[in-house]
RNA sequence: GGCCCGUUCGUCUAUCGGCUAGGACGCCAGGUUUUCAUCCUGGUAAGAGGGGUUCGAUUCCCCUACGGGCUACCA
């Protein structure tokens, strides 16, 4: 019998979500979903010292801004819970007793600035210290001390941690389905601390006693995990636990410009969002949702970063994603992320399915010009402006237009448009204007009387864009005109004659 | 320094021993739009280097270089 499905999400609240936790987020969602498994989130808070309030919420409201649904979390609960780890400090206590009487596991009392002494003097002799098989006997803990100070010591009170016995010259051999078998001697890696002095659990423990109990069948995260493989592998293997989850590491998403992984601390320097949502403490650092970019957008962008979908197609909804996921299309090594293709996935999800978000961003920017029964309109501006759109926030540049009489016209056009004809042309399409019956018709009509008074229609076209729109750009004249009526029309016109008149160039 | 992982156009990627190395973003050119953008067509540009294995290596192995990660009583 194969195991079900679960894989978990297990961020540390130390912060807000960036994209490179959240892309994380949603493999382990694509994979669950695929599979028919349980999306698990659970919240990684044994640190104290870096927890941050409000992190927690801007996690979680992050997931759901992308549409990542939670099976089991903090929020949503399952039958493996609590999903804090701060809640669960019994269970981690009693698992930790148990290493302790089977001897995998023992106590150490070593000063901190004893150990940095170690090691500032083993590197000055151009070693490394080792907190293991090699050197235990000579440092501060139970298997150097006699039981009876051991003893003493502990239920003295006395500062200690719980260390794990790391096994002397053993070769450990782990697998990650993505790269391979790992083989590690036990000989580079050192005892590390199970429990804190503080009586929390480090990550290596309650993470893997977590996955064990709560039944992860596959553990999916980032490639920053592969070199504690080993370690959790043997304590998978100290608590006698065969049925290990399978192990993938991710490839690390790197900063666009410049060395090394994507931190949380990128985007505000560099221009570009690194969070899925605001994040506000001592100040406020937008996400891409504040930049305008759907939610659509960042899951597609994310899953193409160290994942192909096996096809040429790039456009996917999430639902598409968890239709054609599979691990067996992901990729080993980093992946720049590049905010200028981001863009492009944002313009094509805006073609796609963004016309709500338009119409409802129109109301936003325009809302005392936007009446309530100008739905017609408002679609039809939506469907204008649309392929004009990079990001939700242009609707505002790219349509204010049609809503405002233009305050300033476009300096060099109006320069080169001043030299012309101007007078005779914009009094002409006046006229014009008056006389056409239906505003739909005004395109040959207005032909018509260019090739009557034989002016060049460049021109014309040109006079008549500037003064409705203000510059010489945006989507067909004759749509713009239909759409503005006659009054706005020839009021504009006479604005920019009079713009004409009184201003000097 | 030590340990581990990786390396195809500038960037994201396809290729699972037969390659004229494909697609996308970007960039460039042309067309449509008598504007700009969109859209369409075309172009640009790549398997780190050196050794093997093989009839044949981008693909498999080794070395070097480079990149990345880890090396905390942080996750």
């Amino acid at each position: 019998m194969t195991k079900k499905v679960r894989v978990r999400f297990a961020p540390s609240p130390t912060g807000p979500l960036h994209i490179g936790g959240l892309r994380t987020a949603l493999f382990n969602y694509l994979f669950a979903k695929r599979n028919g498994g349980d999306f698990v989130v659970r919240i990684e808070d044994t640190d104290r010292n870096r927890y941050i309030e409000g992190s927690e919420k801007h996690i979680m409201d992050s997931l759901k801004w992308c549409g990542l649904t939670i099976d089991e979390g903090p929020e949503n609960k399952g039958s493996y819970g609590p999903y804090r780890q701060s809640e669960r400090k019994k269970l981690y206590e009693t698992k930790i007793q148990e290493l302790l009487k089977k001897g995998r596991a023992y106590y150490a009392f070593d000063k901190k600035e004893d150990l940095d002494f170690h090691r500032k003097d083993h590197e000055k002799k151009g070693k490394t210290f080792m907190y293991n098989a090699h050197n235990r006997k000579k440092l501060n803990n139970s298997l150097s001390l006699s039981v009876e100070e051991t003893n003493k010591l502990v239920n003295s009170g006395a500062e200690h941690v719980i260390r794990f016995k790391t096994p002397a010259k053993q070769e450990v051999i782990c697998k990650d389905e993505l790269r391979g078998v790992v083989r590690v001697s036990t000989e580079t890696i050192d005892d590390k601390i199970l429990f804190k002095s503080d009586g929390m659990p480090t990550y290596h423990f309650a993470n893997v006693i977590d996955d064990y109990e709560m039944e992860i069948s596959h553990v999916i995260r980032g490639e920053e995990w592969l070199p504690s493989l080993p370690l959790h592998w043997l304590l998978y293997e100290a608590f006698g636990w065969d049925n290990k989850p399978k192990f993938v590491h991710l490839p690390l998403i790197l900063k666009p410009v410049g060395k090394g992984k994507l931190s949380k601390r990128d985007g505000d320097k560099s221009g570009f969002p690194v969070f899925a949502i605001q994040w506000e403490n001592e100040g406020v650092i937008k996400g891409y949702k504040e930049h305008g970019y759907l939610p659509e957008t960042v899951i597609n962008f994310l899953s193409l970063l160290g994942w192909n979908p096996g096809s040429e197609k790039e456009i996917f909804t999430l639902k598409e994603l968890v239709e054609v996921f599979s691990l067996e299309n992901l990729n080993k090594s980093g992946a720049r992320f590049d905010p200028e293709k981001n863009e492009w996935f944002n313009h094509s999800h805006i073609q796609k399915t963004g016309g709500r978000q338009i119409t409802s961003r129109l109301k936003n920017d325009f809302f005392d010009f936007v009446s309530k029964d100008d739905d017609k309109r408002l679609h039809k501006i939506t469907e204008l402006i649309r392929p004009r759109l990079n990001t939700l926030n242009d609707v505002f540049k790219a349509s204010r237009f049609f809503f405002e009489n233009p305050e300033n016209y476009s300096e060099k056009q109006f320069k080169k448009l001043k030299k012309s004809n101007y007078k005779e042309i914009l009094e002409g399409i006046i006229i014009q204007i008056d006389s056409t019956k239906d505003l739909n018709s005004f395109k040959s009509s207005l032909e018509e009387l260019v090739l009557k008074n034989e002016w060049n229609f460049g021109k014309v076209m040109g006079l008549l864009r500037l003064s409705l729109v203000g510059e010489l750009s945006g989507p067909d004249l004759f749509d713009i005109v239909a759409l503005l009526g006659k009054d706005v029309c020839t009021f504009r016109i006479k604005l920019l004659l009079k713009a004409f008149d009184t201003i000097d160039v």
